[in-house]
DNA sequence: AGTATCCTGGAA
DNA sequence: TTCCAGGATACT
């Protein structure tokens, strides 16, 4: 699920095969996901393209900006004439477009920017770049890893909090841009069990966990996210941290510590994957 | 703090 | 055929 990590890895590929481009045309087949005046992005030409936690914001020339959310299932994939002998996901992408594709950003130079996504939850809004910070989403989210999250302010809001642990740090209002894989890898790399009440957690157990979200997206992006579900990277190719999750997904796996058994249980409606032995 | 909502492909 | 996946929001 496109995480930080994921996000991260889409922005650098949009940063690169993106900017200098204009669009010319925009092609709306699922009008749900796209919200403002498609004629506001024409002829803008792409100037940079920026992550906040797991949004993405394109930038154009002419004050306008693409403010995109893929949440689950979302995939953005860039063809030119030079990408386009380079395979996309057979089992993730197809053929482009396909049944799941809803938006096209037709771009000059014969290149193509698809919008694919499954479960329809993502979105693409259009507002002037100067307004993107008052977008809700944008404007509420909290400061992130790599960024401006600091070990400090993670105390702060650890010990400030009855919240589960895990449901805590995945609050993007709180944080930004950790979702539920890392959450998961994070814990349990730092032995903490999910459901401790966040305020519970000593000095030296929240400098691990801090430690631990770094160091999982990091692996992250390393691999090129997790293509767990839909996920791809502008090329339409996968992602491998699924194959390296420490925790995630690997119910019924022997934790490679302590030869326990790593459960799935339930937290907040969300799959939860725990070494019960070690992480106290 | 927990639960419903959006939505649908793919697994069970 | 039913159920599950979960990012963010909106309820209760």
């Amino acid at each position: 699920m496109p995480e930080l990590p994921e996000v991260e890895t889409i922005r650098r590929g949009l940063e690169h095969y993106l900017v200098g481009h204009k669009i010319v045309d925009v092609e709306i087949r699922v009008p749900k996901l796209f919200e403002g005046n498609p004629k506001d992005v024409i002829d803008g030409k792409v100037k940079k393209v920026r992550r906040f936690g797991k949004g993405l914001v394109i930038d154009l020339s002419n004050g306008y900006s693409l403010a995109i959310h893929i949440k689950l299932t979302g995939q953005l994939i860039y063809r030119d004439k030079k990408t386009e002998d380079e395979p996309v996901s057979k089992e993730k992408v197809g053929t482009l477009p396909s049944k799941l594709t809803h938006v096209i950003f037709e771009l000059d130079k014969g290149a193509r920017l698809y919008y694919n996504d499954a479960r329809r939850f993502g979105w693409i809004k259009v507002v002037k770049t100067d307004e993107v910070g008052n977008l809700p989403f944008f404007k509420s989210m909290g400061p992130e890893p790599f960024k401006d999250l600091t070990l400090e302010y993670f105390k702060k809001v650890l010990m400030n909090s009855n919240l589960a642990v895990k449901p805590l740090i995945m609050d993007q209002k709180r944080i930004g841009g950790i979702g539920n894989i890392y959450a998961n890898d994070a814990l349990y790399y730092a032995k903490i069990d999910p459901r401790r009440p966040a305020k519970t957690l000593k000095d030296s157990e929240i400098k691990k966990l801090y430690e631990g979200v770094h160091k999982v997206m990091e692996e992250g992006m390393k691999y090129g996210g997790s293509s767990e579900l839909n996920y791809v990277n502008v090329l339409g190719q996968e992602g491998s941290y699924q194959d390296h999750t420490l925790a995630y997904g690997r119910q019924g796996d022997i934790c490679e510590r302590d030869g326990g058994r790593i459960q799935k249980i339930y937290l907040g409606g969300r799959g939860t994957y725990v070494c019960e032995k070690c992480q106290k």
